[in-house]
DNA sequence: CTGTTAGCGCATTCAT
DNA sequence: ATGAATGCGCTAACAG
């Protein structure tokens, strides 16, 4: 196995010295015409290719970027993670992807590996214990751009508006005559688990009612964990006749509780899913959701990075917001007529005029 | 913004030479614990993070290995991905991913790119047009696993048993009865869809039957194309009366064609999903699956990576085999009594056992 | 045990 | 336009 060819093999093959093999390569500077013939020929017949880690010495720009989420493998993120990596292939950057398990200290361990392969800037997903301060210093000197995520007053950032998504879906299950809804999304110590329940209780609120707090759980996202803590919820005295569920773990737990219940949905129990996937699509009955495009998610984070990694110092922090769509379906229906098989369509679309004027 | 300390600063700091410093930091040949105790102060106190370009330069080792799927979106891919993340993290290697949406060509830059990046080893998916050539010109001086993928005589690789699993989930269709069924799989062209059509042909081929070409599909992943293709075969004369379908996605199409063209599961037709994922999980009826271990195919897949990058030269090379399982639910029903609505799970419980039997 | 030196492969500056 | 020289930050080989 003969060692990989170097621009000095290059530059001898071609006749000329190192410098000019190297500005002929790179087109930089002034070179002949002659001089970028030969040179170029000489690579290819050398199968020559530039060393990526000796440049990035030299140059100090790795053409990586970092990315960490708590689990890649959630379709939440998964999508949105497909949608970055395809526009920073396509700016020539690769992403170096890890896991961090929602959890701070291996996120920032993960960091500063990151940092130390000099990852040319980094996207963080929410993280149990994020601190804003730890972003900004982070991003003293080096481009970060957070998902979802606390940037306190300065930061660079993409943010759905899981705020109003959660005051709006709140209010259309108000609407149809649910008072007892059950929210469940883990993390409340995330800024998307805080900003649902914050919009989710005010919506409430401005109904001069009070949110069950009894009714908001929001501990880990696991199926089996959704399964027990809805079967729990079913069988309290004030069972919800509504389940707002966060993420497609979630959600299969609630829709297995259901059933094990021998509840069927909507009539016995209204359903709606945060964050459109297979499963609330093609469930049967179609399950009505509450989601944001993951695509423009990525993108947005994409354009962002670039655009900081451009003006390489700092350019003035920025920040774009997504907002939320409903998909009205098939699995929620009015709390008064519960028994109303014939047209849980027809509701629903009421309902959701009515929610539509109230948003 | 200062710039980043170098050991160079850590080793002034610290009253050593460079070279003590190295030693120091890396624990490496002799050095005094005073020197130790010095340097690591003057790390901590500078902030020193040694720079893993730099290192790599040196040691000709950058710690990242790249992996390349079709699309790691894709949930049978993205739990084999997290598994081998995880295994990966542990012992100190972070991934550089990329997708390479089943495209030779994109795939090819993107290896070059890779090694360009002088990552320390490579997990390859499938990939259209693969050439067991390509791999072994790459293996020659970079290690690379395969996963799932054409490696001829030598390569080390993990595969799953698909050519099995198919035989196992078509002899049980066939057992039940059912001789029209439709196998849609996207690939024929890919190892995993080339043995699943063999196995299935064999399994028909034993019986002395001749499997019907016109009822395996294996053109495109997408839910869109699914839908339209079981449209097409459930409004043929000989319409298949079960469907083995491949993934997520085709799953949903067909589930889909099923419900809109009026048909239930398993009355009207049968269901098999390969490759278990939440929605057949969930669906109801629950769907029968032939399925595989996406952690142990994870596991594996580092595992040998690990084995091969640790003895860096050229080990003989290794493959592992995984086989699948059947886990029965309540979406495949006999062929025969196809409204006998109250046993269906008897029905599928005995049919097992024949199938057992046959395997 | 420690200091000094020599590159790893490349882009870039400074002469010419 | 080109060649020679410099050094990015680090580890390893060598000499003390």
């Amino acid at each position: 196995m003969k060692p990989r060819a170097t621009i000095r093999d290059v530059a001898k093959a071609a006749g000329v010295s190192l410098g000019t093999a190297s500005r002929a390569l790179n087109r930089a500077g002034r070179v002949s015409e002659d001089a970028i013939a030969a040179v170029t020929k000489a690579a290819r017949q050398l199968g020559y290719e530039p060393d990526a880690v000796a440049q990035s010495m030299r140059t100090r720009s790795t053409g990586v970027i970092g990315l960490l989420v708590s689990d890649f493998a959630n379709p939440l993120y998964a999508r949105i993670i497909t949608s970055v990596e395809a526009s920073m292939q396509a700016a020539g950057y690769t992403l170096l992807l890890a896991n961090t398990h929602n959890d701070r200290k291996r996120e920032k361990a993960l960091v500063e590996t990151f940092r130390g392969r000099r990852v040319d800037g980094l996207i963080l997903g929410p993280c149990e214990g994020e601190s804003p301060e730890l972003l900004e210093r982070i991003d003293a000197d080096l481009p970060v751009v957070a998902l979802d995520r606390d940037f306190s007053a300065s930061g660079t950032g993409v943010h759905v508006d899981h705020y109003h998504g959660a005051l709006q879906a709140t209010r259309y299950l108000l609407n149809l005559g649910h008072t007892e809804i059950a929210l469940l999304t883990p993390g409340s110590v995330l800024r998307p688990g805080r900003d649902r329940i914050a919009g989710f209780e005010d919506a409430y609120r401005e109904r001069g009612l009070t949110p069950n707090p009894k009714l908001i759980r929001a501990e880990r996202s696991a199926m089996d964990y959704a399964f027990s803590e809805a079967l729990g919820l079913l069988s309290a005295p004030q069972a919800p006749t509504a389940f707002m569920c966060l993420g497609t773990r979630i959600l299969s737990g609630v829709l297995q509780a259901l059933r094990h219940s021998g509840r069927s949905v909507p009539d016995d129990a209204s359903v709606l899913s945060i964050g459109d996937t297979d499963l609330s699509q093609l469930f049967s009955p179609a399950i009505t959701s509450l989601t944001w495009d993951f695509e423009a998610v990525g993108t947005a984070l994409a354009q962002l990075l670039l655009k900081r990694l451009d003006r390489d110092l700092k350019a003035e922090p920025e920040r774009i917001v997504l907002t939320t769509q409903m998909v009205l379906r098939e699995s929620v229906a009015s709390a008064q007529a519960p028994k109303n098989k014939a047209a849980p369509g027809a509701s629903a679309r009421r309902a959701s005029q009515k929610a539509d004027r109230a948003g």
